[in-house]
DNA sequence: GGCATTTAGGCAACACTCCTTACTAGGATG
DNA sequence: CATCCTAGTAAGGAGTGTTGCCTAAATGCC
């Protein structure tokens, strides 16, 4: 039954939710100024507001208003009801923030590292990032929002390494690691869906609810975004596209990583694609070629894309994506099916995508504190 | 904001909610029933119950209990209450359903077409259907849900020709062909994504919420289901694989309708693929070739859906799709990713899938009765 | 300076919903 | 015929949210 049962505890749990969401959003606020913004009469907010204070939720400011009328008491959000962490992990380095409900960033820290560092040394840095902005707030971090640059599986939140696909920051499985500083659930997702929730929420596709994000960098990715949500897949592989079949050199069918490996554009002995080197082929006065193949290559990943989800636009983001929007569209425009293609917007789209996440989060464990269990009595 | 106002008439509403889809699962029932499976108190249940009654929901069907204690009054679904309407759309002819809120089959009827009986004609038949099936109800028909053989429009609900694709029932917009005999609203969905949803509630594809339904007959089709939920895409045409990219004779990229163009498998001056033609290249014992050309190309198409999708199992349906099971899973399993390939169970899919949803459909529109409406009184 | 105005908040009465705890009704069971 | 068992009812209570009226206190106008 999705329905849960209809108890007085049920309205009043909504009501708390009300008064915290507000205060969520403004700041603070006197009882009427809640009631007002709510709809919800002055002495239920009252009396909200009293309980939500006695169980620390909530704290009168001691503030009080100016300007006519009677004095009023501002409240607010209890300056302990905790944080989230945000964490980036990338080959390049471990950036975190804390966040508090507001969306403000209460901290933040971040640290370099070596490209070969190793698995051993990034999961020690990850957890020295965890360690130092947990100490940095009070009330704890009670949610955890990871962005990792590589495949995560969706059950266990660890890092899979696929065949023929560079495997960027290696064995790492964030959810044990951060557990000793994080008292609450702690999501892992790759980097390409934090990027699409990013264009999703204030970018490119700001108000899209369908759309693909096709990631070109030294990995190649693609994040799907159907009514509204990124869609992960079982097992949290979808957008893995590097054995994806589009049209290499000559027109024939292969994966879509062989095509860099066609071109010579991978980094020695690696399955990564060589950036820097792609970067000059496609840029080079007399290298209309190679630029034109990775057009093709790349639109007929898109064309699957296109096919399988009916995306309403697509956006290019990565090292070199942006690059090759006007090639792309060119060449897509000449298909059967089409959309607009688009160059990303968003800067630092990783922890920007998972800041608002880690937010929501964080928003929904502290109005759960209130929340009525939905386990129904037995039935007598 | 998503929390409903805390009202006390919510709490009724939430109760009548209750009684009423008890009652759409167990046919009758006595008030202590009712309170026993829903864990809410006698009392209130029978307020409830003579709320529901009073407005014409309920009935006492004048049945009373035997055995020991007292006798107790049976209470039922009133039988004007309304049904549902499930029309399936195909070139060789129109099928229609009435089912009542318990999932039970009221009224059938069917209309045979000739293959090229015109858009006119199909309209017209669909109507009479439509017609026939609402004077045959008590409460009238208060919503459809119809599946069609061509990809739908989502907004609205019209069916739309893809280039290069077969167009099988023609330009039809079964909305304001329906509107007439239906009291509510229309939703229409294409054959395909029907035959997944069957799959999904009792086929292969029971209890998986990420997958994919391959459609392979006189057109190609393919349903993504991702989250529990098919996914439509912007406009609808989510799954319209006939121009992905994929490996077509001598390994070359072209897009998956026109592997048939090259091996002829196409009916005469159509876009349509030749069923019989295929099935007897594909059994013929001296056939080896069009066989593995034919399961390279569906691996090809299936490598794209788990690439972007990352299905738990792929399901092949339609008219020769079951067929070629065998060889596409082997084909498959060379691969970097793969998953398993099961053949559709599900007869009569299309039908099937939609009588679920129009249940569905017309239990919520029971219950949007006695809702209290969500709109909040303005801030005073 | 005096006074009406304005606004936050408190209080009391009310309406409503659900629950608990009896209690009644009336056929089965022995 | 006494007892048991069960559906339903009645009464009372606890707990919601709302309305309407009141107070307190600062502002602004005359």
């Amino acid at each position: 039954m999705d329905t849960a049962k209809p108890r007085l505890a049920l309205l009043r749990s909504m009501t708390d939710e009300h008064v915290l969401r507000t205060l969520m959003r403004r700041e603070r606020a006197t009882r009427a100024e809640i009631a007002a913004a709510t709809g919800i009469s002055k002495p239920t907010i009252s009396d909200s507001v009293r309980r939500l204070t006695e169980s620390g939720l909530l704290v009168d400011t001691g503030e009080r208003t100016t300007g006519r009328g009677r004095i009023g008491s501002y409240y607010s959000l209890a300056t302990d009801i905790g944080a989230a962490l945000v964490v980036e992990i990338a080959p390049h380095g471990v950036a975190g923030e804390a966040v508090d409900a507001f969306g403000a960033v209460l901290a933040r820290t971040s640290t370099p590292l070596d490209r070969d560092a190793g698995e051993a040394r990034t999961a020690q840095v990850l957890a020295e990032v965890a360690g130092t902005l947990a100490g940095q707030v009070t009330g704890g971090l009670r949610t955890a929002v990871v962005s990792a640059a590589d495949p995560v599986d969706r059950r266990t939140g660890a890092l899979v390494h696929l065949p023929d696909a560079p495997f960027l920051v290696g064995e790492l499985a964030p959810v044990p690691l951060l557990a000793p500083h994080v008292d609450g659930p702690v999501l892992v997702d790759n980097d390409v869906n934090w990027a699409a929730r990013a264009e999703m929420a204030g970018g490119r596709a700001t108000g899209v609810r369908d759309f693909v994000y096709l990631h070109l960098g030294e990995g190649l990715g693609c994040a799907v975004v159907s009514d509204g949500e990124v869609r992960r897949g079982h097992g949290g592989l979808a957008g893995e596209i590097a054995h994806l079949y589009t049209a290499g050199p000559g027109g024939r069918a292969m994966p879509f990583t062989e095509v860099f490996a066609g071109l010579g554009l991978r980094r020695p002995s690696s399955t990564a694609i060589d950036v820097a080197a792609l970067r000059t082929a496609v840029t080079g006065a007399a290298a209309a070629s190679p630029r034109a193949v990775l057009a093709t290559a790349v639109c007929g990943a898109l064309l699957a894309a296109i096919s399988l989800v009916d995306p309403e636009i697509a956006v290019l983001g990565g090292d070199w994506g942006p690059d090759l929007v006007p090639d792309v569209a060119a060449r897509l425009a000449g298909e059967a099916r089409h959309v607009p293609v688009v160059a990303a917007r968003v800067t630092d789209p990783h922890l920007t995508g998972a800041r608002a996440t880690a937010v929501e989060r964080l928003r929904a464990a502290i109005v759960a504190t209130t929340a009525v269990s939905a386990t129904a009595t037995p039935a007598r």
